[in-house]
DNA sequence: AGTTAACCGAGACGGTACGTCATGTCTTTAC
DNA sequence: GTAAAGACATGACGTACCGTCTCGGTTAACT
């Protein structure tokens, strides 16, 4: 093996001015009139560097993505899910959060830009679902297991599909543009979801007294 | 006024090949290796044609995607939506439908490319979701109209929310290949949508009397 | 065959500028230099449209300089080899013409740039020989059988090495820059070789008398 | 000072194996597809070490080259030019001698190409000419001067155009393949240019008695 | 029936970006 | 401090498509 290079010789600066540069113009220009040479040239680096470590340019906005949502968590935002005991709160939060983010052009150009592209490029989708994506999904599922623990939801729930009754129909209308984000539209999505899968407030101990 | 060509004169011979031509080579070469020169050379046909009647290669594949569902129509498919009375089975029956379609790859590629295209694409999505997307939206939402005028969802229910949350988990799984589809799948998600929003089989006023 | 563009529908507009381009530019920067994108800039066309209808940057160079001969031709050069019926003279001028025009760097330039291409490229050397070195020889050629015919040179003078040792010499000088070039250097080479091949002013008739 | 490396210090077997390389190289892909790289490479060295002791990759064939010539002449080769008393022979020798190394693949290559290098590159060309040309034609003039004192020339003999007059027309026919290479030919051209000059082979003294 | 205006297949054109290759410089590690 | 190794910024390579633009040649429809 000869082929690949030898990462611990690589340039840090150019790493990120490389990653900068391509969140930078996916947000100027948008993902289809984005090229590589652009980002080489605003990064201030050779094309070859870029190709050197990044296989398409799909690749490097993923990259970009995960540092920004690196970025994202350190400067404040959630790493635990919240789990205030209310279930309902918790999710409504979230989901108020997520909305937010997709307002927010910083991070919709380039999470949208990948998005399309992993749809169409079964390797990038694979790893923009695991890298990103599954992150994600698995902190809501926590949540929810510990919402099963609890006694208010039945022990048989199907907690993948419950998460994506969350995630989906908001993504949906995000990336479809079928009507616009908004807070309540995510409250009342809770609400139907919670109430579909026999979510309880008080115990059932309670109840039975 | 020399900007619009005269579509009385339009080859329908010309026009099918390029449509066809388009669908096949989507469906080889994937959305985004799809070129212009490409679908020309496929139909037997000068690109001037194709420019003359298009503005981009994604309306190509939305004119021809929607044809695609055109033929469908014709083929057997279902114009109206099913209406037994039995809300949940006629959704359970659409949703098969559907994840059978999202399991074929003729209809896969196209429309995930097309998908994926107007997620990035303003115009573009605009008018696929518009063309596309609506009418099918639009017909579950006169089904909904129907149960509850029939009694079986409250009057104030959200249809369009609710027609997000059916149709919005499936695209996402099927978009996002965050697990396999499946019949069970989509006939869980109708159980616990419709338990959300309240559905009873029965009407109130047998209940009532 | 498909593979050939269609010459009929070529630009002569883009021909005649990207050979002007070439010309201008390895005089400019000499052959090592010289880029097809600096062509391709400086001409105001577009790449492909040279690798359209050249295999090389020397295949460029090649009809540039073709192109620039016919013109020479034209501009009141010698199509014919003078022929005053002294052999001497007549070599002597045309020879003076050669020094003079490796002496300008319009013509030195794409010429030597040619001559050393050509060496190491035997396909493009063949071509260069051809098409532009042979003609001038066989202009040679055809004075010396005059004289040959006139009874001033013997009948089985080897004519081709004839025309090497007086061109040979010359360009000799010119590529590998052994000594500068010389009008009295070409004159006294005529001498020798005329000398050396039993070249006699008047005929035997003559001097048989 | 740190601009010119210490030489003392300087690595034999990388300078051998970078030459070897070199030589090796250009045989088997030409001059114009030479590159550093690929010289390091073969010779197992980094690039560095050839940029830090040669300019160009021109200036390592040079190098190569004269190596090169230095072995030809301990293999068994001439140091000095023959002087058996027979000019014209010594002279066929000698030419005879040059044709055979141009036939040999082993030499022509990395002649042909410092050659057509020199030509477009005045600095090397300069080298080449000094370093390897001018040694060579000096042993001609020597052997001439010779033949002059020896009253077999004329005293007042350009020895300059004569030496140029042997070497010129052989090396254009090599280098712009207008004709095979032949003993023949070198022959007949020793007998045009010593005619042509006035060689006699006895002593005038002698003749004069 | 002849004219004419448009579409049509074809493909050359000026461009932009591609992904690769080599350049010459620089830095790191080993000797 | 030279050497092997190789990452780096640079820039040209030759290719693929872009969208525009002629070029005949075929169809209409309208004289």
């Amino acid at each position: 093996m000869s082929k690949s290079p030898d990462a611990t010789r690589r340039s840090e600066r150019s790493r990120r001015a490389i990653l900068d540069a391509a969140l930078t113009l996916v947000g100027e220009v948008g993902y289809n009139k984005l090229t590589i040479e652009a980002i080489a040239a605003r990064a201030g680096v050779g094309k070859q560097t870029i190709y050197r470590w990044w296989p398409s340019k799909a690749a490097v906005l993923l990259d970009a993505s995960l540092s920004l949502s690196g970025e994202a968590v350190e400067e404040g935002g959630w790493t635990g899910f919240p789990d205030t005991g209310d279930l309902a709160a918790d999710l409504k939060t979230v989901l108020r959060i997520t909305v937010d983010q997709f307002l927010d052009e910083r991070y919709d150009a380039p999470t949208r830009a990948l998005t399309a592209a992993g749809a169409t490029d079964p390797d990038l989708g694979t790893r923009f679902t695991e890298q990103l994506l599954e992150p994600q999904l698995a902190l809501y599922e926590a949540r929810l297991r510990t919402a099963v623990d609890a006694g208010q939801l039945p022990a048989d729930t199907d907690l993948r599909l419950m998460v994506e009754m969350l995630v989906g129909p908001l993504t949906y209308r995000w990336l479809m543009r079928t009507a616009p984000l908004a807070h309540a539209h995510t409250d009342a999505l809770v609400d139907v979801v919670l109430r579909g899968v026999g979510y309880v407030t008080t115990r059932p101990a309670a109840a039975g007294a």
